[in-house]
DNA sequence: CGATGACTTGACTGAGTTCAAAAGCTGTGG
DNA sequence: CCACAGCTTTTGAACTCAGTCAAGTCATCG
């Protein structure tokens, strides 16, 4: 048993997903976008990603066009002040896209992780923005030459809007859940997907029970944001699943599941059943 | 001055839009639908509808697999049990997309009007459904045969892909409005949208003022269902925008705006800035 | 007419907000 | 190393908006 206790603490650099998450947690000075062109073989998100949905043609001139960035967290990837439009794809890291409200309320519409597609094809300001939630590698794209592609490879057209599509399921599962649940019901599930986002979705719920732990994305306002909550509810619902052993949480975001099948419950409404 | 008041009522025959909703809101013994070929040029939403935006050489391939239908009002046009796949482009009346819950709570998580596609390619079950939520009159396509003449005509998935990128721009305004805003101003939103969509978003705010009137296509228990309120808040909100004056009920769902720049305040939580 | 379903109204309750204060964490500079 | 400032997060207590339960009214249709 390592140092995570209900009352703090773990050691993040130990966690299971091999990510560097510390990286992404601490604020570092952001430095400037890092532009390298890299080999789409050593993507860790080639098999999942966009790309892996192309003809080998479009994929070559597709890697022909983009660049890997580096980019700190706070950063707008699209939307707001600069319309400059870019296309990315997330390799490492987690974006929010954020409904900005000139009244200072902000929420969150939707989050994306890696090997998911962040750009807004057709459209210069829809009144979103997508902003870095932590530091980020991407595969970035310019909007005009991404566009010109997509208009000579329909296969690359089609899997975006595959993708666009899903979002569209997703954003709608979502409005569900913020319409209909109470506030534990919303941050357990809240914390399933994204749990199971940090881990890919590959392990089957009982296989991970017993060290799922990851770094939260998200600051308490910002997942208040999300919830259509206010960041003191989120804190007492975060307070109260500890208290019942379903969370622990460590230090700087880190988090562990350790009853996931308990969490899941919770999020369907199910805390009562529950022994 | 009509014979509506705010207690009662109104002749909806001669509501300012023009179309058949007196005829929507009856319950129709459901007849079955009747399936015609009609002429494109005919089309009351031949201008805004997706078909506006093809090539006459792939409109013309859709003119060919088209079926005019009635539909009748609770029919379910694509999900739930029986996934027999259909687009629909609608030509009137309005479509709800609902998330369906086993354990009763239904939510409505979208609204398609005249000129709007409804369907989900690339799919099967995605947990919702779409309703009709009045009679209908619909241009539908069978799904494999609209499928096949998506993959030979790029400007036709183009077309789709874009309304499925608007789609996803209104659901994540819908779940601002559902996360973040008070009763009132969420009654007050909707009413805003319907009475534009319903008047095909053609008339300038200050221009319609005088004489904005239509039947509701929703029941109380729907408009909740879309808000996440319940039926009797919505009732609530509906009588306390009726005691200010803002809006006047008719008889069966009829309704008129009788301050639209009122509603639009308070459907921003500017209530307290009227006179 | 009486039955059925949609809508309204009332009284009470409670989950979540609001306001306020304290505690914890992180980085800075002496 | 400690003290401090600027954060985020936690905790507390009072309040409020919308939910809940329960009648009651209205509309439509057989």
């Amino acid at each position: 048993m390592n140092d995570y206790s209900n009352k703090h603490l773990i050691s993040i650099n130990s966690h299971p997903l091999g990510r560097p998450y510390v990286d992404l947690i601490r604020n570092h000075p952001p430095r400037f976008a890092v532009s390298t062109r890299i080999k789409c073989v050593q993507c860790a998100v080639r098999r999942t990603g966009p790309c892996s949905a192309l003809t080998t043609e479009t994929a070559n001139e597709l890697s022909r066009i983009v660049h890997r960035r580096r980019i700190p967290a706070g950063q707008v990837l699209y939307g707001g002040a600069d319309h400059q439009k870019t296309f990315s794809i997330i390799v490492d890291g987690v974006v929010k896209l954020v409904n900005m409200q000139p009244d200072g309320g902000n929420q969150i519409v939707g989050l994306q992780f890696p090997s998911d597609f962040v750009g807004r094809p057709f459209a210069d300001d829809t009144g979103l923005i997508a902003e870095a939630a932590t530091n980020l590698d991407v595969c970035a794209f310019s909007g005009s030459a991404f566009e010109t592609l997509m208009q000579t490879h329909p296969d690359l057209e089609r899997t975006i809007f595959k993708r666009t599509l899903d979002d569209l399921d997703a954003a709608r599962r979502w409005m569900f859940m913020i319409a209909r649940k109470t506030a534990e019901e919303r941050v357990a599930s809240l914390l399933v997907l994204i749990a199971g986002k940090l881990n890919g979705d590959t392990a089957d719920d009982a296989a991970s029970v017993s060290d799922l732990e990851f770094a939260l994305p998200l600051s308490r306002t910002e997942i208040a944001e999300c919830l259509g909550l206010r960041l003191e509810t989120v804190s007492r619902q975060f307070a109260a699943l500890k208290a019942e052993g379903v969370i622990a949480t460590g230090r700087r975001r880190g988090i562990r599941v350790c009853d996931l099948t308990s969490l899941a419950a919770r999020a369907q409404g199910h805390a009562q059943l529950m022994a």
